[in-house]
DNA sequence: TATTCGATCCAT
DNA sequence: TGGATCGAATAC
């Protein structure tokens, strides 16, 4: 089994984990990819844009337990999205895998994704990168560090330096728009376009 | 039990 | 820019 030095980083430093991922490799069902772009979730109740944000509930579970299990959860009714688990347990921080660069079985990623246009398009976001790797929430609770669960997690063949590393405010999310705990690898082209969240029209009072 | 809405993707 | 689409969270 491989080592992982992120499973040893406190939940109080998710930031950190989300940068150490980036650069490993994931792999599912026949299609691996390397990770260019995460974002960290805080699980210490200061950060309003975690799914943990409110406690402990039947979706966020498995964000309290140890880390190196994905959380997985639905978004819009179609698309799952994944989490890597960090930090103790008890403490729900996580890591969500946002877009990546698929490095093996392109073929199956090919098909996999019809609608993608271009290779580096074939996991460049939250869901796609699912897709690409046929995961689903069967996932959900599964451990990428044991090889116990379909997804396994995997070093990266050459660090990232740090340099390399970017950072800006997260996608998509409706509060701490000042957070910059987006982290992606500067100039990768696989890297998911950012898209501020649009509000929708709320009630007229 | 009822209603609201999303850590997205795709075509327009 | 807006529509798809549904389950979890929250309101009642």
């Amino acid at each position: 089994m491989a080592n992982y030095p992120w499973l040893r980083i406190p939940a109080s430093a998710v930031d950190q984990a989300a940068r150490e991922l980036l650069g490993w490799q994931l792999t599912a069902n026949g299609v691996t990819v390397r990770v260019t772009e995460v974002e960290a979730y805080s699980g210490l109740g200061q950060d309003p844009a975690s799914h943990a944000h409110r406690g402990v509930t039947g979706r966020n579970e498995v964000m309290f337990g140890p880390a190196g299990m994905l959380y997985v959860y639905q978004i819009y009714g179609m698309h799952f999205c994944a989490n890597v688990v960090c930090g103790e347990a008890g403490v729900a921080s996580a890591v969500l895998l946002r877009a990546g660069e698929v490095v093996e079985g392109l073929d199956t990623a090919r098909a996999r994704r019809p609608a993608a246009k271009n290779d580096r398009d074939l996991a460049a976001g939250p869901a796609k990168l699912m897709q690409v790797l046929a995961l689903d929430r069967r996932a959900n609770g599964t451990s990428v560090v044991d090889g116990t669960g379909p997804a396994t997690l995997r070093p990266p063949p050459t660090p990232v330096p740090a340099g390399d590393i970017a950072a800006g405010p997260r996608v998509g999310v409706t509060a701490a728009h000042d957070v910059p705990w987006r982290f992606w690898i500067a100039g990768d082209p696989t890297v998911s376009a950012y898209r501020r969240h649009t509000a929708r029209p709320r009630n007229a009072k």
